[in-house]
DNA sequence: TTGAAAGCGATACCAC
DNA sequence: GTGGTATCGCTTTCAA
């Protein structure tokens, strides 16, 4: 079966490639009929033709003449990170529905590999790029600024007057962790971060220690850091859970989840229990979460929020719309405090 | 900053737009020269000038113009689904290896929105698709293979002669769980199962009852079948949980995460641990499977496998090289035993 | 309301 | 080795 070209319709139906073009383009007005200039009776005459003979617009052509692709480039840098794949889904849903197609790519935390996916989504024509920077991407994400793009940056911010940004104020969440537990009647509560924090993770440290010291727990301040690699610090945090009671601390907050992991892992092997040894504000999702009983507090994202504002925000960026102020979303974290697989969850902010 | 075209680099270089052309489609030979007709002076001064100007070939032109769109897509039923979030991860990276740019869509298990997303990805020229078929879309997927473009199934079986197929062989998984669980020891086996289930279901069934029957346990198979609606699910679960000691059985197999999920959910809710009161055999990841001590079984599908296949068959099918018995991979799911978090998983074939 | 014709930026073919 | 040019399928004036 070979392609069926617009010529094609065209002949068949009896009318110019430029009125096929039209009827194709049209958009369906609120009254159920074509907003184009054509005859409605011809109109349908093109477009049961077109159906017949399973017409369908080459895109390549379309783009290369109009310099419109209604394409999109949404760059991670970990697709396989159930974050960044529930983004992505979202963003796919809402493009699909505003007529776009999205280009997903990985650039695995590398800026080499995000360098030449720019370069490449460049060729594609893409009309806008949402993207999460990975370390080192500036260079590549000023390229694509300099080319005129519109470029949307999500999870982690990198300097640069021309991006859009859709945020998660880091701050408030570590502020709203620390001050549950505060709430909860805890004082002895002992934050457990990385040693090479990125911004996000700084940030949820001082949100933590603005709610320590707001409430005169200044002196309780205990912010542990640990190795970034996995079995070091396995037993970093076995370390520091070991000698916790000792010290009289009652709570964990744990930025991550990965970190959350390790926590539960040295939990196990000290054969500690939860409710009863200590309390413990997660962050991200995880099964372990919902299967406690108690539900493990956990601060999420809003991945949905965050998916929208990006794309509306980049959507007016295309359509040179966006006011300095639009520019940049801030959006809060949720505490997620009960609630499983099935079942809402119920979610506070404080 | 406008765009580059190739004529401007012609222009530059002081050459035609045929050789700037060669030059930027020359692939780098074995002894590190270009493989191409050109005197590799030029060549150079060519190559320096494109840099310099910054040029970037316009995909849609050379899609247009060469038929050719060095574009796959790859077409999940959910990218939300870690399994899918990570076969879509790998993909990408090996295609972007092989210089293939992947265009990801979701169907959302609608056949309808998978119809529409095959029309874009048609119009994009794709030179072929990878999908994992949502329950309807035998009618989306005839039309992609009657237009003649290469498709690759994954996840789920379709009828349809020129299909490749990457599929993980169910029957045995559901044999090696079962089969693990009586080289343990156990012969009071059951299953929990959906009440409508998919066909990689129904597969893991029937090698659940293929391990019983073959170790003479035919009259203790019991296959429970829930209800899918996840309130309902749950409640099927603890229901058959409670009532199990009283039966005499012993262990468990999960042909899911959720049915997984809801089982934890009922050891939970009825004080019930482990490795005392049940064992179990659980399918794909989580995170409660390696928190747990001893780690839970579970079964996992070979991921990077499967895009490996997928994608290399499917070039060979691009390529007219497939014969009809590649076009067929089955791939064996594998028992993990141990192992987690930044250590290597343990595991184990029967 | 309709149609003819000019390109968009690359590649492919053919001539030199 | 190198260059001229028709062409891919569509959108977009512009004229009728």
């Amino acid at each position: 079966m070979k392609k069926v070209t617009i010529r094609d319709v065209a002949r068949e139906a009896g009318v110019s490639v430029t009125l096929v073009s039209f009827v194709m383009n049209a958009k369906v007005g609120k009254d159920g009929r074509l907003d184009c200039p054509v005859n409605p009776v011809t109109a349908e005459r093109v477009l049961k033709v077109a159906k017949k003979l399973g017409y369908r617009r080459n895109h390549a052509a379309a783009s290369l003449r109009s310099g419109r692709s209604h394409t999109i480039a949404v760059i991670v840098s970990d697709i396989a990170n159930p974050f960044f794949a529930e983004i992505c889904r979202s963003l796919e849903n809402i493009s699909y529905k505003a007529g776009y197609t999205v280009i997903f790519a990985s650039s695995d935390e590398n800026p080499e590999k995000l360098s030449r996916l720019v370069d490449t989504v460049i060729g594609y024509n893409v009309e806008g790029l949402i993207v999460a920077p990975c370390l080192g991407g500036e260079v590549a994400l000023k390229k694509v600024v300099d080319l005129g793009i519109p470029t949307v940056l999500i999870d982690r911010d990198i300097p640069g007057k021309e991006f859009g940004r859709v945020l998660v104020d880091n701050l408030d969440a570590g502020y709203m962790a620390a001050k549950y537990l505060i709430h909860q009647g805890f004082g002895k509560i002992e934050m457990i971060s990385y040693q090479s924090g990125v911004t996000s993770l700084l940030d949820r440290e001082a949100g933590y220690q603005k709610a320590m010291e707001e409430s005169g727990l200044h002196d309780d301040i205990y912010l542990h850091r640990i190795a970034y690699e996995a079995e070091e610090a396995k037993k970093n945090v076995i370390e520091i859970f070991r000698s916790a009671s000792k010290r009289g601390c009652e709570a964990f907050v744990l930025p991550t989840k990965k970190i959350s992991m390790y926590a539960f892992n040295a939990l196990n092997v000290l054969r500690l229990n939860l409710p009863k040894d200590f309390s413990f504000v997660c962050f991200d999702d995880s099964d372990i979460y919902d299967l406690n009983k108690p539900v493990v507090p956990h601060i999420v994202q809003p991945i949905g929020d965050i998916a929208d504002n990006a794309f509306n925000l980049l959507r007016k960026m295309i359509d040179k719309k966006a006011t300095e102020a639009e520019k940049h979303v801030s959006l809060h974290a949720q505490l997620v405090l009960g609630g499983s697989f099935g079942s809402e969850p119920t979610v506070a902010t404080f």
